[in-house]
DNA sequence: GTGGTCTAGACCACG
DNA sequence: GTGGTCTAGACCACC
């Protein structure tokens, strides 16, 4: 599992690990139902704090992208539930940018040109 | 000028007043080459300190958004370099939803259709 | 560390700071990876506000002579880097010095031997 | 006379101002015995304030430049004197340049090459 | 512990 | 009048 944090990023870690966190489960290098290493575990392979990494479960779990059981650990939500919350994700930022383009004058076809540019 | 801001946000002020005059500046209220408040002007009415109305201003600055003129204070830069800025800054939030999108297993017409969605 | 403030100078205490810093970094008595005194301590020490010791660590930041690691603190730039910056400085002063020099009638060898009497 | 000063810049009004004298005084746009425009008149071209044209007229003449005489205005040294305080500016950037360079740990071969690259 | 932000009030250079 | 700098002391998020 690669995950890698810039310790000079203005961005705190935790939210840095919860992004590679997503990142990965996005790309199906983690799986649903896998459960994710320890916190401890996980904070001394990343030389991080461990209540750092605990933070970033908690919000994971917030988010609803992971279950935490006291038991086994934290595990990933099923897959359904991710995409669902991820598609959610994109539906808010593409609220924010369409504002942003209104604003600048723009209509939806250059919105698209734009899109058209880039995919 | 109807400034905003919200003393109990989490966003640091100084980047909240960035925001909202960007704003102004994108809805045409504030118009190229107008001055902007004095730094304990703007300071004074927004119940704020100076320090940090002239952060503010120093970021806008470094954004390209304003220039200091010595004589009369800050004044608007020439709106077509402000278009491009903005226009750059959509951009590249379309690129990171665009990955995004991707990583989702979208194509471009479902992309198309949440904007349709939304616009 | 020794470190000396002018309290009398007309250059501001956060710019004779970073000279200072960056003298330090030249000489070698700061070493890449060192880290640096945190920004109240040093304050502290040199008996002057947390805040212009912040401003100068961003400035250096900016500069890529050192960078800020949200776990300790701030930490030199590996000096290739920091070496790459100072020669792009001292090129540009030449820059700006060879144009006076010439433009004073001066030649290459009229140059050579200002410089010899002063290497 | 061509005279540029930006009022964004960092660098105080008269300090441009005087920059941009000498300048014209070195390029030979104004030759000695020239008298150098009024005080109000110059302020009104260049759309600044008459104090800082005084300012200006006052560092020039402290530094050698002009000669100041209250019935027919500021007019050029003779060119002897001004090539000699143009050369110790030169001595004199040069000595802090070399300073540099020693810290870097260049040699004077090292610093010949840097200046045959840009002469 | 660290840096980041903010305040209230001061002094200064510039114009 | 303007912005720039500095201080002393406070609060906060992150680690």
């Amino acid at each position: 599992m690669i995950i890698e944090i810039d310790f000079s990023s203005d961005i705190p870690i935790y939210i840095q690990l919860r992004n590679e966190i997503v990142r990965l489960i996005v790309l199906g290098e983690i799986n649903a139902s896998d459960s994710l290493p320890s916190v401890r575990r996980l904070a001394n392979d990343l030389n991080i704090n461990h209540m750092t990494v605990a933070k970033t479960y908690r919000l994971l779990k917030e988010e609803g992208f992971i279950e935490i059981d006291r038991r086994i650990g934290a595990k990933v939500t099923d897959k359904g539930g991710i995409r669902e919350i991820l598609l959610q994700d994109v539906g808010s930022d593409l609220d924010v940018l369409i504002v942003k383009a209104k604003n600048l004058g723009m209509d939806k076809k250059n919105f698209y040109e734009m899109i058209d540019e880039r995919w």
